[in-house]
RNA sequence: GGUGAGGUGGCUGAGUGGUCGAAAGCAGCGCUUUGCUAAAGCGCCGUACCCCAAAAGGGUACCGAGGGUUCGAAUCCCUCCCUCACCGCCA
């Protein structure tokens, strides 16, 4: 949620901000404005009589207490009463109103993120390794599942439509092996707490992390919408500090998490639906930090290189991209998306979306931080995968399947899933 | 699921219709006394919003959330949420 002294005071360069992003939710600035005018005109009037009852009201309790006749200033009390009620009426209206827009508006892209309309102009901002080369013909992580039977999505989509995996054998023992490995390297190395959180939350907390009130037909949720399962470790992680002032000596808090994510990928469908690669539940690790507004960008590299750190280790071929204002998400001020290279799809696969929100995130779960002098602020947040599952597992089995159809696994796993190789 | 007890400021905890944004204590900050530490004394010490060009200042709201009763609600009534205890059920 942007910060409507931020509008009110600065309103061109919110428009010319939100403009690059190519959406027009530049227009809705000047609706917002006039319901931020006529809410505070309403408050002010409201406040008056408040002023007015809560003086004359005193007033009534003092001569009654003397017992003096006062029928004709509580006759006033009760006109003033209904003005208020009137009054509370439009103030909440107007307060509801001006939530609704501003909840629907996109965070302020980055001023130095590359300007541009759609994916095809996010630029690439490094590449790590090369392309491994094969001999002989190579597999698609399909035919290679099929070979090695590491997942079944025949049967998977008996229990639960398309869109579902279940990985079997040796794919859900990789599946399993890579969850842990990655989650050791980043609580052990680089520093983050591991959480295990509960993947059902609430419609607060979806609002919160910005998958409401935008996305609901994206979600699964349940209970009239009063619950929802999470399509992100983000959504409970972040929000576990929700409505809290926390110390500013705590700062910056690192958290990481395996979770399952559940997403409906509304209008998606027939996109993708071979294999693994585009489902309604993959695993995912993420990675969550919370920091001083000064130090989220230098943050924000760092998170990138943990998550980075994971494709290194495994000796994956990958590229960095920036998303570009027109592509870069709806809460995001600035995105890294890290993306493996697939050789049996001969294309990058996207396993991680590193995004700093700013105090985006926290405006709206009223999370903050105390300073040295007492002053409550709003912190950053960030969330990046670390990264996520079945895209992983793809690019991995196929970069490492040898002539035969075997799958070498690499060597820092291999502790973890007990064996050199998948034949 | 049942029964009971509760939700008050960073924490503990008073307050059952008015002058209460709320006693007191603890923690925190500043000052004084003081070889050091400790102790004592004095003062300050919630959040959000509104008015004001800004500051100074003023005002309103907030005692889990939302409604109601009343001239007036932390206090009375209703609904909901949550916490705790015991019982039941259960991986």
């Amino acid at each position: 949620m942007l910060d409507i002294r931020l509008i009110r005071e600065k309103p061109d360069f919110v428009r010319s901000r939100l403009a690059t992003r190519g959406s027009g939710e530049e227009q809705k600035i000047d609706e917002v404005l006039a319901v931020d005018a006529e809410r505070r005109k309403l408050e002010t009037a409201l406040q008056q009589f408040n002023a007015d009852r809560k003086r004359l009201s005193k007033e009534v309790g003092v001569a009654r207490s003397r017992g003096d006749d006062c029928a004709e200033v509580e006759e006033r009390v009760r006109k003033i009463g209904d003005e208020i009620a009137e009054l509370v009426r439009q103030t909440a209206a107007a307060e509801e109103q001006q939530r609704d827009l501003l909840l629907n508006i996109p965070n302020l892209p980055h001023p130095g993120a590359p300007v541009g309309k759609t994916a095809a102009e996010n630029p690439v901002v490094r590449t790590w390794g090369e392309k491994p080369r094969f001999s002989g013909p190579v597999l698609d992580h399909i035919a290679l599942g099929a070979k090695l039977q590491l997942f079944d999505t025949e049967r998977a989509t008996k229990l639960s439509g398309s869109g579902f995996i279940c990985f079997t054998g040796a794919g859900a023992r990789l599946e399993r092996a890579l969850i842990q490995f990655m989650l050791d390297l980043h609580s052990r190395e680089h520093g983050y707490l591991e959480v295990s959180p509960p993947f059902l939350v609430r419609r607060d907390c979806m609002i919160g992390t910005t998958q409401l009130p935008k996305f609901e037909e994206d979600m699964y949720g349940f209970e009239d919408g009063a619950m929802f399962l999470a399509p992100t470790a983000e959504v409970p992680v972040t929000n576990l500090h929700r409505e809290e002032i926390l110390a500013a000596s705590e700062l910056p808090k690192k958290y990481v998490a395996y979770t399952p994510c559940f997403r409906r990928e509304a209008g998606s469908a027939g996109r993708e639906t071979r294999g693994i690669i585009r489902v309604h539940q993959f695993d995912k690790v993420e990675l969550v930090r919370i920091t001083r507004p000064e130090d989220s960008y230098a943050e924000h590299e760092a998170l990138t290189a943990d998550a980075e750190r994971v494709l290194q280790s495994l000796g994956l071929h990958y590229r960095v991209i920036e998303l570009c204002t027109g592509d870069v998400g709806f809460g995001s001020a600035k995105t890294y998306d890290l993306e493996v290279w697939s050789p049996g799809q001969n294309t990058y696969l996207e396993v991680s979306s590193c995004s700093n929100f700013e105090d985006f995130q926290a405006r709206r779960m009223n999370l903050r931080f105390k300073e040295a002098e007492g002053k409550n602020r709003f912190p950053h947040t960030l969330n990046g995968s670390g990264t996520a599952l079945p895209r992983l597992f793809a690019a991995l089995v196929e970069a490492y399947q040898q002539a035969d159809g075997s799958v070498r696994v690499p060597e820092k796993l291999q502790a973890y899933f007990g064996a050199k190789e998948i034949r």
